[in-house]
DNA sequence: TGGTATAGTATTAAAAAAGGTACTGTAACG
DNA sequence: CGTTACAGTACCTTTTTTAATACTATACCA
């Protein structure tokens, strides 16, 4: 996909982290407790079904989440993080706290500009 | 823009890392020499000038990269990091590692699923 | 005098991502 | 007997992002 190897590790790492809803499904997941699909629905509010189903389908595909069908009726699937996605924590820790401190930081740069 | 606090946190610190060429022109800044417009258009093959500008402008507008004109002809602009954009340097460095080892489980898993 | 380098902008088109709405089948609840 | 919960799929539209192409002005070099 991409020649340059630095921009190809980047790439391949942002895949799996964006996307509107991916970074906050996997934190949500990484708290470690499975996950029925309604209940993620519940923990995002504003998500559509589809957006969520594609999400969680392309984590699935990257091996990050794991899916579990329980064949009863009405159905129960339980979505987790695999082992393989919590590598992906740090990272996702990291892009929490910045981003909070960069939310704070707009936040006090428009309180100035105000005045 | 996000009503969810923990979601609003992580949009503000993808949007100032995403976007097709982002995190590789801070990157390549986070080197530590000021480069000029076109030294960067160098550096990173396949992107359209517009794109280039569009993406330096971002990187600007949230304080992470500086613009400097110098009024000469031809013209020269250099652009570097911010201390600010500094902040950003072990995310991008974790997400390039993980992305290194990312690209090579595929790589792996592919090999594997062929025989 | 014609070509090149500089740092862009303007306009239009194409591709990708996200969203909206309706629909499925079954069981339990009231 | 109508409603709700469950976990989705199908189809279509809108929004956002990225790309392609042409264009600007000026100076230097051969």
């Amino acid at each position: 996909m991409q020649k340059n190897p630095v921009q190809c590790q980047f790439v391949a790492a942002l895949d799996s982290i964006v996307g509107k809803w991916k970074p906050i499904i996997l934190y949500h997941l990484l708290q470690g407790k499975p996950l029925r699909f309604n209940e993620l629905r519940r923990l995002l509010p504003g998500i559509t079904q589809r957006m969520l189903t594609l999400h969680l389908r392309e984590l699935e595909e990257e091996d990050l989440v794991k899916r579990v069908i329980y064949p009863q009726i009405p159905p129960k699937v339980e979505y987790s993080i695999t082992e393989y996605g919590k590598s992906l924590s740090p990272i996702l820790e990291s892009l929490h706290q910045w981003g909070a401190a960069h939310v704070e930081r707009k936040q006090l740069k428009k309180e100035n500009d105000e005045q």
